[in-house]
DNA sequence: TTAAATGCAAAAAATTTGCAGACGT
DNA sequence: ACGTCTGCAAATTTTTTGCATTTAA
């Protein structure tokens, strides 16, 4: 991969969110575009690659104030650690049980969301379907 | 409700799972039995009442067991902790994004899966659906 | 210029471990 | 009787916080 080709510059849509741009955040932008999915902790070894004294707490900090301007989302996946994403169109996700990785998935789920209205009391906003199984290089 | 008036005695379950039935492990299904989901905090507060100086040492142990046995499950929900539940056939969760409140729901995720598979080149074995909203009494 | 972000160190919270005594089978 | 479980204390890991300095806008 041809280093930054193609990949988006996220200083606008930092500033959108209300968060200031900064390269620190930037970086953490570019990981998870050019990553899709990726762990904290994952993210903090790539983030030393840029920032030699970078510190943990700025990736918790980053990380929890990017969740609430709803700059990025949590992942949490069965029997494996959370894994962070840029928000986009609502989604599905297809998890590896076996090497963790993560893919995202577009899939209809108005059928299944329908009949749970149907079952339930419950005012249904928003699903989180999670499949796992192993991806095509673990088979 | 009238207390263990049609509660299940785990005692053989336990040990049908290679779990020696101890007071406290015994308490701890009783309080899924009785519950349905409950998170580990939500447990060990219960569970105090039952023996003053159960140790939290002692849930996480016996959680962590549990889980390794398929005695009990781990529901992992978004923006809240995870609770637990005993191990039944696969159902999805419907959770109040207000009060914390999760039900089980079964629904038919064979043609979600179905797309799924056909969109992917997983080999896809297992689902976790979450669908949030408000619960009857918080709407 | 000014509010916000960073990095560091310390604190707090969550989880795990080791071990002696108790207990289930 | 044996191997496992419990409770406690200590250790480890994870996450949060306070603060002085730097920085984005």
């Amino acid at each position: 991969m041809v280093y930054n080709y193609g990949m988006k510059n996220y200083t606008q849509t930092l500033r959108e969110h209300n968060l200031k741009a900064t390269p620190q955040r930037l970086a953490i932008a570019d990981a998870l575009d050019a990553k899709g999915h990726i762990s904290l902790e994952d993210l903090y070894m790539l983030m030393l690659k840029k920032f030699d004294s970078i510190s943990l707490a700025t990736i918790y900090k980053n990380i929890h104030i990017m969740m609430e301007n709803c700059f990025i989302q949590e992942v949490k996946l069965p029997h494996a650690k959370s894994v962070y994403e840029l928000t986009k169109a609502s989604h599905a996700h297809l998890a590896c049980s076996k090497c963790g990785a993560v893919e995202d998935i577009s899939l209809d789920l108005e059928n299944v969301v329908a009949e749970a209205r149907a079952k339930s009391s419950f005012a249904i906003e928003s699903s989180e379907l999670v499949l796992s199984g192993l991806c095509k290089n673990c088979r």
